[in-house]
Formats: structure tokens, sequence, C-alpha cells
DNA sequence: CGGGTCATTTCTGCATGCAAAATCTCCCCC
DNA sequence: GGGGGAGATTTTGCATGCAGAAATGACCCG
């Protein structure tokens, strides 16, 4: 009886558990291991994406590896030309000027939200990912915990629909970082700007954390365009 | 000579037309039309899609099938249930009330942007698409024009980064009106908000437009969540 | 008569096979 | 020597096949 109730039980709670448990289906892991792959640059812009080699080396067969790269392509990493394989999404530097101004959009009103709606545990989590943040000044320390820190500034927002177009714009971000060089001088300031940017999430001034986020998303395009205008002067 | 000379221009921009001419690839095509499917309301919100009855309506094996259920997975119009087949992305009070909060941070921008940077022919369009709308008070027509409305206004901003977003949420958005019945009396009120919107639009006050769309899609949200609470009041 | 277990059937996920397109190679011709 | 083209090779896109998991149903037990 006990051990039938307490058996049914079990089986519901496993029935949602493991809908939610990601049982990864093959071609999900080859999502999240490509976009590793796409987001630790060993790929260039442009370069044509493997197919069969990429198969050798997740050991899986062509079917579930072209499902993922459907996938990665409907998030922007990589671009599939008909009959001519995929490749890595090239970087344009116009987009890239679109895709900071977009996600200043979405920076200020994670700050608006943000300031309102963070937890206990969402501003303990900032103040641990800021404080390594001090003591890690090294680029790929610091530029792993950067992500970390904004990606909790989004999750306190509470919206899981604006977490998702942020975390997939900021990893669209991520990737610049080996086409440009990272100048130890805008990571000083950077940091800078999020101790600014602390100061108002502690106090839940609102429209002045908007308004730094949005003004620190600025900054970082900027830079990445700076970086990267000598590189490309064109004609 | 002359001949070659032509022949090898016309190839090169064959070249880039051919890029993005839609060579639909089979697996593009099923997902434009499984996303009509989904936005024509044809299968209900959890309803299992039936792989094998679209196999036979669209004429293509299981396997391109597949493949645009992921990029509607990827989207979020379907739900990928491992071993267990895929669903029609089921619909979440919860999940409504984030994503037109979502969409008003995105429309408090495209006003911001639009007013600045609408060309003429964004404007011609714009226009047009109202006028339309000003005689077109019956559902369907509306809810396309509708659609059309702030697609335009989107692209206004000229940036495409934040198009694509905005009309995947707009999309996402569309599929609700199956689920909650639209109320003659919204639709009135909703035109009166648009014509709002043009007054700011025509004068370019970028802060008047960005608070009358963010309005306006609040209040769309509202009536929304509004019609669908009763639906379902739950325990 | 309700609940549980096991067998059967269906369906899902992946591997493989095949035709068509693109790419490459080599050669020819100008 | 360089541009162009025909054939060979590779690659791509889709269809099919097969193993395993889930859903269904029959049967049995309490």
């Amino acid at each position: 009886m006990s051990a039938n109730g307490a058996k049914r039980a079990r089986d519901t709670v496993e029935e949602i558990a493991e809908a939610q448990r990601e049982q990864t289906t093959l071609h999900e892991q080859i999502v999240e291991r490509l976009r590793a792959v796409l987001l630790d640059g060993e790929l260039a812009y442009g370069a044509k994406i493997p197919e069969a080699e990429l198969c050798l080396r997740f050991s899986v067969s062509r079917t579930p590896l072209r499902e993922a790269l459907k996938v990665l392509a409907a998030e922007g990493f990589v671009e599939l030309r008909p009959n001519r394989g995929a490749i890595v999404a090239p970087v344009d530097p116009a987009d890239i000027g679109h895709l900071f101004e977009f996600k200043g959009a979405i920076e200020h009103r994670i700050g608006l939200l943000a300031a309102l709606r963070a937890t206990a545990a969402d501003q303990t989590r900032l103040e641990e990912i800021h404080a390594l943040l001090r003591s890690h000044p090294e680029p790929p320390t610091y530029t792993a915990l950067n992500q970390d820190f904004h990606h909790a500034l989004a999750a306190a927002t509470q919206n899981p629909v604006l977490l998702q177009t942020y975390d997939n714009l900021q990893k669209r971000v991520l990737r610049l970082r080996f086409v440009v060089n990272v100048n130890p001088l805008r990571v000083a300031q950077s940091f800078d700007e999020h101790e600014a940017i602390m100061v108002a999430f502690r106090a839940r001034a609102r429209l002045d954390l908007a308004e730094r986020l949005e003004a620190h998303n600025r900054l970082t395009g900027e830079a990445v365009l700076r970086a990267l205008a000598p590189a490309a002067p064109e004609a």
C-alpha cells in the first residue's frame, strides 16, 4: 500500500522531472557542443563548417549534426547556403552596430526591471560575481565572469522570455572577442562601469541602473567597432 | 570579348543574387508552411504534432520535416519532448505576461528609433496601411493589417537585428488570437491608439511615439490576459 | 470491478543510402 | 600564359531503414 502509494507519487513526480530533465537527445547535445566550438572561436568567421569532420569528432552521423546546424542557424550563429554548405556567420560591422543598439534597448529594460524585482538571492549572486571580477582582471576569466554578471542581472528581471533573447545576443557578442583584441584599458574602464552599476543596483535606483547599463553596453559596442575599424579599412 | 565580359559580370551578379534568392531547400519551405499552419491555429495548443500526417500533406519524408520542427522549436512555436514527439507550444498565462512585457521594451525602442530614422518610403507605407486599417475593422483583415503596421514601424528603425526578434515576438503573439476572442471594443480602442501613434510619428515626436507604442502594447497584453483569465480560472 | 503487469504496436531518433548539385582538376584552346 | 570547359570527385539534401523508447491494449490479480 504505502509502497504502491509512494511508487505512484514518485511516478507522477518523475513524469514532470523527466520532461524537464534534459534527457539530451544527441542532436541537442550537438547543438551545445557546436555552439561551444563556435563561441571558442575555433572556426574563423565565414569559414566553411566541416560537416564530415565534425561527424567524426562528435561520433555521430550527419542527421543529428545537420539538425543542430539548422538550430544554430535560427539562432544566428551559422549561415546556411542552399547546396553550398554551412559557414560560420560572418561578422559584418554594420550588423555589430545593430546588435549593440538592440541589446542596448534590452539592457535599459533590464535595469528598470531588475531594480524592482531582484531577490535577495539575485543580489547575493551579483555581489559574488562582482567581487570575483575585481580579483580576476585577466581576459579569459574576466570575460566569462562578465558574461555571468550580465546574465545574472538579466535573470533578476524574472522574465524568462527576455532572458532567453538576451542570452542569445550576449553569445553573439561574445564571439566578437576573437575578431577584436581586448584592450586592457577598456577592461579597467568596464570594471569601473560595473562598480557604478552595482551602486545603482544596491540602491534599487531603476532609472540610473537602466541608464548605466545602456551606457555600459554602448561604450562596449563603440570599443568593439573602434577595434574593428582599423582592421578592415576597406578600399 | 564583350560577350565574355558581359557573361562574367552577370555571373558575379548571379552569385550574389543566388545567395540571397531564397533557393528554398525544402526543409526551409516546410518551416514556412508549418509556421503558417501553427499561426493559422489549425492545431490546438499542446496538441501533438502529427509527423506522419504532415509528411503526407507536404509530400516530404520525415528528415526535412523534423529539421523544420527543430527550427520552429528554437523560435518558440513548438516544444520538443525527447522520445515523445513534438507538441504545439502550449500557452502559459505567465509567459504571456512576460512576452508582452519584453515586447513592450522593444516597442519603446522602436518608437525612439523610428521617429529618428523613418524614410519617406517608410512613412508612405505606414500611411497606406493605416488608411486600410481604418476601412477594414473586420477581424481577419484587421489582424493582418495590424501585423503589417507594426512590422513597418519596426522596419523603420533600420535595424535588422531588432526587426527579426520583433517579428518573432509578434508571431508568437499572433498565435494567441485563437485562444482569446477578439473583443470588438478592443479593436476600436486599438485603432484610436494607432491614430495617436500616427500623430506622434508624423511629428517625429520620439518620446511620445515610444510611450504610445509601449502603452498600446501594454493595453493589448492586458486585454489578452483579461480575456484569458475567465477561460482558465484554475482551482 | 479497479489496478497492475506484460506483450504488442506505434512512434521517435539516428544511421545509412542515393541522386543531384557544387566543387575541383586537368586539359585544351586562344 | 591565362581563360574556359568537360569530366571526375566531393558534398549536399533528402529518402529510407532499423533499433529502442513510449503508448496501447490484453490479461491477470486483488
